[in-house]
DNA sequence: AAAGGCATGTAAGGTGTTACATGATTGT
DNA sequence: ACAATCATGTAACACCTTACATGCCTTT
C-alpha cells in the first residue's frame, strides 16, 4: 500500500477529482469554504501540486489560450488513493485528534461511494464520537473540581459539541436512509 | 513584542504556569485530556521545552531525590508572554481556521485573569461565531446544487456546529454573569 | 499607460512526526 | 532477577509558513 499523505494532499486530490482545475482555483476553494482549515498559501498549494504530480497521482496540462496556467487532473492510480483513504474505516484517533479529517473525508466521499457507504461511514463517525463522549464525561469526572471555572467550561463545550457532532451525523444518515 | 509561538508552547506554557511540571507529566495530560489534540510525543515535547527554555520562558530544575526527573516552572517572562496571548483579541482568522486555538486560549484564562475578561472572551467568541455562521450559510447558498450529498452534508455539520459553539458560549457567559 | 488582479514559483526557517536509543526506578 | 513503567533525548525527514519574486492579462 502507498504511503499515507498529509491532509492537504486529500483535500487536493478530492477537489481535482471532482473537477479538473489549476493552483489558483483551488487556493480560491480554500479560501471561501469550510475548508479553509488549509493552507491557501501559494507556498504550500503549488509544491503541494508539485508532489503529487511527481507520485504520479495527478496528471498537469499548460493551457495554450489565455492565460499561463496549469489545470490539473486526478489520475486513476491519485484515484486509487483516494478511494482507499475514503475506504479507510474512521479510527477513534482520527476522531479524538480533532482535526477536522473525517468531516474532510465526509465532504468527497459521494464523488466515489454511493449513497449506502455514506450511511455506513455516518453511523460510525457517530459510534466513534460516542465512544469519546463518554470518554470525555468520564475524564471531566476524574478532573472535577481542580479544573479552574474558563477549563471547565472549555470542557464542557467540547463535550457538547461531540455530542452535538453525533446527532448532526445520525440525523444525517437518516435522511439518507429515507432517501434511498 | 515577542515572537508569535506555535500552539504547543502555549499549551505547555499554560500548564506549567497553572502548575510545575515535568516532561513526562505533561506527556500524560496530552494524552489523557481533550488536549490531546497535541503532539503527545516525545520527539515534540522535549524539543518545544528545551526552546522555551532557551527562551527563558520556563526554568528547569533537576530533581535530586527518586527518579531522574527535570521539572518545569514558568517564568515571569514566561508569564508575560502566556497573559499576553490570552489577551489579544479573537480574530475571525483564529476562528475559521478551526485549529482549537480560542478553545485553547479559554482553557488557561481563568489562571491569568478574573471573571469579568472570561466574559468578554466568551462574548467575543460568540460574536465572532455568529459572523462566521453567517459567511458559511451565505457559502452553501451560494454553492448550492453542485455539492454532493456528502459534502452538502459536511457543510450542514460545519454550519450547526458553529451555531451551537455560539450557543454553548453564551450560555456560560451567562452562567458567569449571575454567579458574579 | 497604469493599476489591479491572475497565476505560478522558490528559498529560508521553524516545527511536528516517526523511529530509534538509553538508562533509572519500581514492582513482582 | 526480570519486566514494565518512568523519563528523557536525538536524528532524519517531510511539511507548512512567511516572504519574496516574477510576469501576464484585463480593465480603466
Amino acid at each position: 500500500m502507498p504511503a499515507a499523505r498529509p491532509p492537504l494532499d486529500y483535500a487536493l486530490l478530492g477537489l481535482v477529482n471532482k473537477q479538473p482545475a489549476a493552483g489558483y482555483a483551488l487556493r480560491l476553494i480554500f479560501q471561501t469554504t469550510p475548508l479553509g482549515m488549509y493552507s491557501d498559501s501559494p507556498g504550500s498549494i503549488y509544491p503541494a501540486l508539485h508532489r503529487l504530480h511527481r507520485l504520479g497521482l495527478v496528471a498537469a496540462a499548460r493551457e495554450r489560450a489565455g492565460r499561463r496556467r496549469r489545470t490539473y487532473r486526478i489520475t486513476p492510480k491519485g484515484r486509487r488513493l483516494l478511494r482507499q483513504w475514503l475506504d479507510a474505516p474512521l479510527t477513534y484517533e482520527e476522531v479524538a485528534s480533532g482535526n477536522g479529517g473525517p468531516e474532510l473525508r465526509l465532504a468527497f466521499l459521494s464523488d466515489c461511494v454511493g449513497p449506502a457507504r455514506v450511511r455506513e461511514f455516518l453511523g460510525a463517525y457517530a459510534g466513534v464520537l460516542d465512544r469519546l463522549h463518554a470518554d470525555l464525561t468520564r475524564a471531566r469526572a476524574a478532573m472535577g473540581a481542580q479544573l479552574s471555572t474558563s477549563a471547565t467550561i472549555a470542557m464542557e463545550l467540547g463535550i457538547t459539541l461531540t455530542r452535538a457532532r453525533a446527532e448532526c451525523c445520525r440525523g444525517a444518515a437518516r435522511q439518507i436512509r429515507t432517501a434511498t
